[in-house]
DNA sequence: CTGAAAGCGCTTACAG
DNA sequence: CTGAAAGCGCTTACAG
């Protein structure tokens, strides 16, 4: 009430100047005298002025802002993974003036509520099978990189993901090199590209050695099923320990492993003596300070963020390039897995 | 080039309507008939039409987005504390529509480089003494809710904060009571309100004992002389261990702990037997995972993240409230302290 | 239920 | 170096 907000027209006036003047102080678009320039500045700082974003986003169609498109469960917390990604995102941006917007909400369907939003291009995490959203991005032509590849291949759309298949693989040979062979994968959800690509990998490690992969059970993640991704890995270990039989177990993430962890000291379960235990990603800080100290796949998250962004910046500057950028993970090998005796 | 994005005024003109009815068939604000509603929807379809944000912004002032300002240096990431609160907001804008627009862009002087951001309020982490940017956004008319008090206290401005010289006084006072008198303290930066207040109890837990506070040697964290929380809490030690006396350490987060966990296991020295640590925030997953476990202090700083939230939530919708909360922090004791024997 | 028009607060050719 | 005016893409009283 009453008290209101100045605009470039109060500044204007009082300072007996054109909107446009007081725009080019600001801006610094176009050079204004020296003395016009401090009757301005004055005026605005008497009447608390300041520009206002949304109108210039408006004006010049660029917000400087990059949104950053990622689910949330309403539960849980971010994973280390996604913790990493966003800290190399929002250096990234942050290095290069961009603001990060951070979009969490759920989708919907209605065709009426979406936007286009106030955004030069977005990031958007782990996408979908068939993702609607990746056309969508199109027609409102908003740059997009993706966290992940896109499914089906699209040679139009720029993304950076890890090298999934090569890592499943590389977790297979190293377990079947230490003599496992009945092994519970605790994978993502289905309908997530990643979980095909690791697990397709992993089936890959078994028929390069002939080794018959039926031994390999399989979990998925389910958003309705599982509290968060510390319960999955709790849960699925209590529910078949001793009812499946395996001798490792390979945690999606470093969350879902310190349930199974949790989970295996409450049965006295010890690993690596009889369990072993490998995470598909890998929070630096965690990893090394649990015990046994976390076998795991690097991805790299923090890379992979940076990448993105950088692809991005490129991007919003010329949007016709597409980079597509695949990164090895490697294996870092900790505590919690053993050779099967 | 030549692919433009289509407007509220192809949709209008190719339906053969207003673009009041075609706005309208979007917010939903005033009733159209199904005939048109329909037609409107159909052609928007066709021409890949999405309402534009940042225009609709302009018009009806207001966003849907709250700010966070965040500061961040290059080379760390974000703190146990930080993820944590941001989780908390970011889960209660979530759930009340609002976007999350993260700002960590450097603080610059130029008069002419501050502007209203596209936010209809915003969270402000770790205030400053005299914060000229409380005064900044109360010009701006944006509602400010910050996380820490301000300085000087301002009974005008909402905010949440932890009991920071209760929490001094607790640390301090469970020190004594297990024999130690000879405390490194690795405070925050000194321009912190928290670094104060943190002070100022532990002090007063002294005074209350008529121990003299003498033998308390405090470090402040300087973003110029440490690359990040934990080498701040590396370097201390390797530095000082030896020359100075002290039994044990306070730790102003976890992240600074573990780099003193680090030292100490390099120095071979036995914590917590021969040196205590404690932390005066608690990144659960952290905390409990190191070895020892990390003797901390609860900061629940999801729990003031989220308050910061819905705190801001109610002023966007009356800007005349006022709250301020101060949140008690708790001790947690694990394994990294013991009695001075 | 729908339209015409003014307005949100900026920017930017164009003209001088 | 500066001004007048059109334009960015929406919304919303007002009128019918």
């Amino acid at each position: 009430m009453g008290q209101t907000v100045a605009t470039i027209d109060d500044v204007a006036k009082k300072a007996g100047v054109s909107k446009g003047t007081v725009s080019s102080v600001f801006s610094k678009k176009r050079p204004i005298s020296r003395q016009v320039t401090e009757r301005v500045l004055e005026v605005a700082k008497d009447l608390g002025y300041f520009p206002n974003h949304v109108a210039r986003s408006l004006a010049i169609k660029k917000t400087m802002i990059a949104g950053l498109k990622m689910p949330i469960s309403k539960d849980s917390n971010m994973s280390g993974f996604e913790i990493q990604m966003i800290n190399g995102v929002m250096k990234e941006c942050s290095k290069n003036g961009y603001r990060l917007l951070l979009d969490t909400l759920p989708e919907h369907d209605d065709p009426t509520q979406f936007s286009i939003d106030p955004v030069d291009g977005v990031i958007m995490l782990n996408p979908r099978k068939q993702d609607p959203r990746i056309e969508r991005y199109k027609q409102m032509g908003i740059p997009l990189v993706l966290v992940g590849r896109p499914d089906p291949e699209d040679e139009t759309v720029c993304y950076v993901d890890n090298n999934n298949r090569d890592l499943g693989f590389k977790v297979g040979e190293y377990l079947l090199g230490i003599g496992h062979r009945d092994i519970l994968f605790l994978n993502a959800a289905s309908d997530m590209t990643v979980a095909y690509d690791r697990e397709n990998g992993l089936a890959g490690s078994f028929a390069a050695q002939g080794i018959p992969y039926g031994s390999v059970q399989v979990l998925n993640y389910s958003r309705k099923m599982h509290y968060n991704a510390a319960e999955y890995g709790y849960r699925s270990i209590m529910e078949t320990f001793g009812k499946k039989h395996y001798t490792a177990v390979i945690a999606d993430t470093d969350r879902v492993a310190l349930g199974v962890l949790r989970a295996a000291r409450e049965l006295n379960i010890d690993v690596p003596v009889r369990l072993s235990v490998i995470a598909l990603s890998n929070d630096a800080t965690v990893a090394q300070e649990t015990t046994p100290k976390l076998t795991s796949v690097d991805q790299s998250a923090e890379i992979l963020g940076a990448e993105a962004a950088k692809i991005l910046i490129e991007k919003m500057n010329d949007s016709s390039i597409v980079h597509q950028r695949v990164i090895d993970a490697k294996l870092v090998i900790r505590e919690s897995c053993s050779h099967l005796s």
